[in-house]
DNA sequence: GCACAATGTGACCGCTTGTCACAAGGGCTC
DNA sequence: GAGCCCTTGTGACAAGCGGTCACATTGTGC
């Protein structure tokens, strides 16, 4: 449910871009593949968002869903890892798109430390704890070789940590109250693959 | 059911790396915060693949889960787009591990092309459709900016392609015979935050 | 004012998931 | 080989969620 509410964010963030102004439950189902009525169902559970025979108003729709995911203010996370996908991370428009806002990218790599990416510099590892804390971040993106995910998972959740992101391969073993998420494009090929051959 | 499906052999690649070989469906629950008495119906609706007292062999629990979703052989996919992101997919072992396999990378940037990036060389663009039909490509993957997003798409469809992977943050109009997979991790990330603070 | 478009909502069905309980089978120790 | 423990495989059942039809309601444009 707050899984389709993420989903609509997307779609809206992007509508707007385009200059929209509105949309329709439609509209949000054709590109998202949620049954029209169940949105507006899981829309009118919040509130009135909408106009009958108008639409949703795309900037107010944002501020709602925003509110219900209660995100909206902005967030700090601190991005492990300065090489390649690191570096894509960090050079993407689309974390401050949504309030997002990497505080800081560090490596273990002398050799990385100190170059520019994005607008930031790249800090050595052995501040990780304190950036941490002096920017209130609990979300740590781990965009490292699979062999030092464990470290890094490790040292971010000791800094005090509570949702990692693990783009590597890496299975981590954490705490109970941390959170990790996984992504691993290779196995959502798969499963794309699955339904196509279906 | 197929997703968890997925998950499982995301859990059983990596366990078969870290050199086990058997592999209980209690672990793979605290892996996956999969309950495990559904994964045991899930398995054993396909089959009776563990012993019992003893738990899953993972090679074969590997195999018999790609026949499940027929994902044995090897795919070849398409990506579009040789910056950061491209580069950073191209040269990671992920896809690999899985079986399938990266048979091109375009760009439409002269100054890419020619490069090589993991053990491949950047193509020109315009070469997309020869590539797609020569490798009997059903997967392409977008890392290219948003502007250049739809236009990719397009020209990937009309090649023969029929899933697209979707990395930059634009929304794609596609034919409804096309499967379009968005990843965006600043969603994922609100999502995660979401749950954090309840 | 009328037709049209789109939301908001009730009712209902079926599928999926979570859970308890327990039999059955394999391995280990003594 | 007997007994014990571990883990799978499976039945039964409850609860939740998603999909769908139907329809009243309300705003827009002609």
């Amino acid at each position: 449910m707050a899984a389709r509410l993420s989903r609509y964010l997307q779609v809206l963030t992007q509508a707007k871009k385009m200059g929209k102004d509105r949309i329709s439950s439609q509209e949000i189902s054709d590109y998202t593949n949620i049954n029209a009525t169940q949105i507006r169902r899981d829309l009118s559970g919040f509130g009135k968002f909408g106009k009958r025979g108008v639409g949703y108003n795309i900037d107010s729709l944002l501020g709602e869903i925003r509110k219900i995911l209660r995100t909206q203010g902005q967030h700090n996370i601190a991005l492990v890892g300065a090489g390649r996908l690191g570096q894509a991370i960090a050079s993407s428009p689309i974390f401050a798109e949504h309030g997002i806002n990497i505080a800081v990218v560090l490596d273990t790599d002398p050799d990385k430390v100190g170059h520019a990416i994005g607008n930031l510099s790249v800090q050595p590892y052995a501040t990780l704890r304190d950036a941490v804390r002096d920017n209130n971040i609990i979300v740590g993106v781990l965009a490292v070789p699979s062999e030092g995910a464990q470290q890094a998972a490790n040292d971010l959740i000791d800094a005090g940590v509570k949702i990692v992101f693990n783009y590597s391969t890496a299975l981590l073993d954490v705490p109970g109250d941390v959170a990790v998420h996984a992504s691993n494009p290779a196995v959502e090929l798969l499963y794309a693959l699955y339904f196509h051959l279906t």
